[in-house]
DNA sequence: CTCTTTTCATAGTGATCACTACAGAATGAG
DNA sequence: CTCATTCTGTAGTGATCACTATGAAAAGAG
């Protein structure tokens, strides 16, 4: 423990050579594609173009870089998903946007198919599992957002009382879990906008 | 090539020792669990009683283990769920039937959570695509029959002529493949059938 | 009995897994 | 300058992966 002045960001020490961004884009694209366990470090290396120890220096472990890349997900993919449930008043076409949402980003020919969160670990190995509770916990966060929109379009009017906003919630929930698997099964998007469409019937009359 | 007078299934050399049945529903519920990936040929071995020989003379390899797994799942839990297709009459209640099926299915307490086919192998390693589209073809089969099941509910006049068979089949897969992602998140039974419920107002009305 | 066939048990195979030890290179601090 | 710190590249670590070589055991055929 020598003087050590500052707690600021201390430059000190090698710089780095790589963007965070950059390897945070190009290792999110290798797990979304084949999954944690499905990704090998390897192929993260080849993609990333780091070698291991600058990996693990940056990122602790392959969790921790495949936890990493969910955030970079959630800020990227995620938020152009979900950003009407922000919208200033909550209702069924903010809903239906989120929907539509979706079907335009799981089927985006520039990416891999599907949402790299809503269909993610579903089933790991044994020393994995923490891996499972890291993305189920994402995958209950966003469905909490989705029943908050519910209950807000409940409380502005605009969406019957008697509705079970849980339920509806997790009706929406499902069908972005389902968008994400027939994406994956090669479903285009406006077979998937047909869909959500077709989901959207689910919203209460009134 | 010696004589081999009839091509019965001569019961020539060693029996088997092991039910294959038992084996089956072992190693099902480790790759139901754990998926193609996450289940290592150890944890087969314990959960099987067999050894790796046996294993490979009876089913060739891991991957074709789990495709007779899969199978083995059709025929039991995947059968329960979509038995109410083959019904004599298709409309809305037989529909929702199968939904409420599923929702018993996935949430079993003596299970595995959720459904092996409708959410496995997603995102496979580069080495496993084969795997990946074996699961694919199947939830293709399973989106299949439940769209006829649709068409034949229109042509009984069970259904409204106008509605789009395929986007319906669609969206009621994917709210089975909702339910079994959910269902692996925590989700019971109760909750299920609720979104199940929810589901059902999307079929059209008339 | 012997011969052939099939299954089973032991004990490994090379390959790949995630990860790291080590030393050199590049920076700031003093 | 020297020292401490951080990053990079090489070259591995032991562990586990799916899988198999080998030979004995257990059955029918003749």
């Amino acid at each position: 423990m020598t003087t050590m002045e500052k707690g600021k960001p201390g430059r000190r020490g090698r710089p780095r050579e790589f963007d965070q961004e950059r390897v945070l884009d190009r290792a999110m694209t290798v797990f979304w594609r084949h999954g944690y366990e499905g990704a090998s470090l390897s192929e993260l290396q080849r993609a990333t173009g780091l070698a291991p120890p600058s990996i693990y220096n940056a990122f602790g472990s392959k969790q921790g870089l495949y936890e990493a890349c969910l955030d970079h997900y959630t800020e990227g993919v995620g938020s152009r998903v979900t950003e009407p449930l922000d919208g200033a008043r909550a209702d069924r076409e903010g809903m239906r946007r989120v929907l539509m949402n979706a079907a335009r980003e799981f089927s985006d020919p520039d990416r891999p198919r599907g949402c790299m969160i809503s269909t993610a670990a579903l089933s790991v190995g044994e020393r994995h599992t923490d891996v499972g509770r890291a993305v189920c916990a994402r995958r209950a966060r966003t469905l909490g957002a989705v029943e908050a929109y519910l209950v807000r379009a409940q409380q502005e009017g605009r969406l019957s009382a008697q509705a079970d906003t849980a339920a509806l919630a997790r009706h929406f929930g499902a069908i972005i879990q389902g968008m994400s698997v027939q994406a994956g099964d090669g479903a285009d998007r406006a077979e998937l906008e047909a869909m959500a469409d077709v989901a959207m019937g689910a919203w209460p009359p009134g």
